[in-house]
DNA sequence: CAGTATCCAACGCGATACTG
DNA sequence: CAGTATCGCGTTGGATACTG
């Protein structure tokens, strides 16, 4: 095992990008803010994951929870200031995407 | 579970570069080919599964394998058109972690 | 050097049921 | 709606030993 290169905060930065779901979690409210329902039925992630990876992408900064006490009280995510700053990230890499994936279709 | 807005072009992206070590390699074969040695030096990954990835990405067309007949033989990984694409991505991402990742002293 | 094979513990995560 | 708790199994992946 090498440590020479590795940049702490790159490598920081992809242990969050890499963590499943988090890249389309972000993506997704990339769209704007969102109830935890309207994320849930836009991914195919289950309630349990969805809630969890939140809660991280909350301690990392990246997403806030809005409480509006309204009745009955509404709840919406939302990019933070570095959360929206991915912006351009996920710009390339749906621009890398297009240009270079394939779907084939499926027989599996 | 919903299917509505997700693009599966954008989902195998991610799935891709969500793969645990897959942003490192790529990011590290960016500098340029290189041998197995010294990608497994340079990150914290055991040989085995730096194997499995390097043919993984194979797989996807992002990198190549090259077999030079010296001797001793030589083999170096470099990315593909493909895996040369990700640069944008790359350097967003790279940006991003600077601007927005703090790394504090250690003491877990 | 450039890998492959095997072993096995730890973790991820989907399903389900339940709470306020 | 917006979650949390528990269960259980399949996958991951580090360590180690071995091959050409």
């Amino acid at each position: 095992m090498g440590e020479n290169t590795l940049c702490p905060k790159f490598f920081k930065a992809t242990e969050i990008l890499s963590k499943r779901w988090n890249a389309l979690i972000i993506n997704q409210l990339l769209l704007g803010p969102q109830r935890f329902c309207s994320i849930s039925s836009s991914l195919p992630i289950s309630g349990r994951l969805l809630s969890e990876r939140l809660k991280d992408l909350e301690k990392e900064d990246i997403v806030s929870r809005e409480v509006y006490p309204e009745v009955p009280v509404r709840i919406e995510y939302r990019l933070t200031a570095k959360g929206l700053a991915l912006q351009k990230v996920f710009e390339e890499m749906t621009h890398w995407s297009q240009e270079w994936i394939q779907i084939e279709a499926k027989k599996d």
